[in-house]
DNA sequence: AAGCCTGTGTGACATAGTTACAGAAGCTGC
DNA sequence: GCAGCTTCTGTAACTATGTCACACAGGCTT
């Protein structure tokens, strides 16, 4: 078995001649933090297991807003990038690494003879999609019905690590929701004005958990 | 062959034993206008290849407002509706038949079999999931990204028929866009005071199509 | 200290969403 | 007819969000 298998619980129930596959026709490979793997006018010729960094699907508007559609994180599949690319489209998303990383490149054929040769890979293929249009369905929902403060109180307690501090600029907390750098001002000097958070340059801390996150649970 | 089988182009290079199982192991279906597909707490077991009449898949918020995400209509697969349900997740979306609707339903466990026998079956599928795809990439843009003056114009030159009308209700329209009745109705006065369109109850007339579709492109 | 980034604060205004009604258009039953 | 109902549209007032323009603060280099 490869080395990298155990890192994928889906993967670890293929046939062993199929795992022999993968292990001789995928290849290591290891990108640098900032390196765009897939956007515009850039197509990827493999199918991408990520072992170790984060990966962020982002959409830019012409005006320059940006949002962040989903991450993928170290045991998880590209599955979607991958697939959007098989139609030849025009795309408007990108996928940037947001860390060095290092992925497992499987080659568009033998990702489909696996496709072909087991229910099991289909099944973990499967999976991924489905968790990524689910999360997809979930932007939308979230961009198009809820309230800004709910969504950045939602952000900054996912972002909140465990010494209370977030450190992150308003210009890229609007990039992660696709606002205007000055609403998510705005909404900060509200937090801070009810005593949730102490804002400083370049982030803040968060004295009151709680109620940040019962705002958020409102959506 | 299957009769319906020259419906779906996709379909059509595949192989003649794998068309005789698509023959016997799926049945046609028909539904009425209205019928819900699926929606949360509601999964198909079938894969669906829709041969007559369009399935709306849209997203409804707590407080009521709609948004649509995409139309399935003659000879489209609901790949992504099926594959969407293969992880037990809780789904935002639901499927519902616009018109009445004559689809071929092929079980789960054939639509499995297909995968894995055949890389034109595959191929069929995935480009289906791509599209969708894209698609889902494009309502983000649009909702996260455009004003509304400029997506609702969009909108109504799409549907304008031939003799330069629209029949639908403002707050059908605010369905399709996500958005409010009243901004529906606030932008459709402004198009007629500019002398666009003519408003009447339950839909309206084009006057000035080059202009809607002028401000439309800027999107 | 002077000059240069980057990040934050703020006011004015435009656009979009919410709330609360009023009233018009079309239907039904009498 | 018209009384009573439903559906659709109009509108005003207010809140929330996005845009524009610019001031200023913190930290860096020269």
């Amino acid at each position: 078995m490869p080395s990298w298998i155990d890192q994928f619980p889906g993967l670890m129930c293929l046939e062993a001649d199929l795992l022999r596959i993968l292990e001789q026709r995928s290849r290591v490979i290891e990108l640098p933090a900032g390196h765009r793997i897939f956007g515009p006018g850039q197509a990827p010729e493999n199918f991408l297991l990520l072992l170790e960094g984060t990966i962020r699907v982002q959409q830019i508007s012409e005006s320059g807003r940006e949002i962040v559609l989903y991450r993928v994180t170290a045991g998880e599949s590209c599955a979607l990038t991958t697939a959007c690319l098989l139609s030849y489209e025009d795309y408007l998303a990108e996928a940037i690494a947001e860390t060095d990383i290092r992925a497992v490149a499987i080659p568009r054929v033998t990702f489909d003879e696996l496709m072909g040769q087991s229910a099991n890979f289909r099944r973990f293929v499967f999976t991924a999609f489905s968790t990524r249009v689910t999360n997809l369905f979930r932007v939308i929902d979230d961009v198009a019905f809820n309230r800004m403060d709910i969504r950045l109180a939602d952000r900054i307690v996912a972002m909140m690590g465990k010494d209370n501090r977030v450190s992150i600029t308003h210009q890229q907390l609007a990039n992660e929701l696709g606002t205007a750098r000055e609403v998510v001002s705005r909404i900060l000097n509200e937090f801070q004005r009810r005593g949730w958070l102490v804002s400083g340059r370049g982030g803040f801390e968060i004295l009151n958990r709680d109620a940040l996150a019962a705002l958020a649970r409102q959506q």
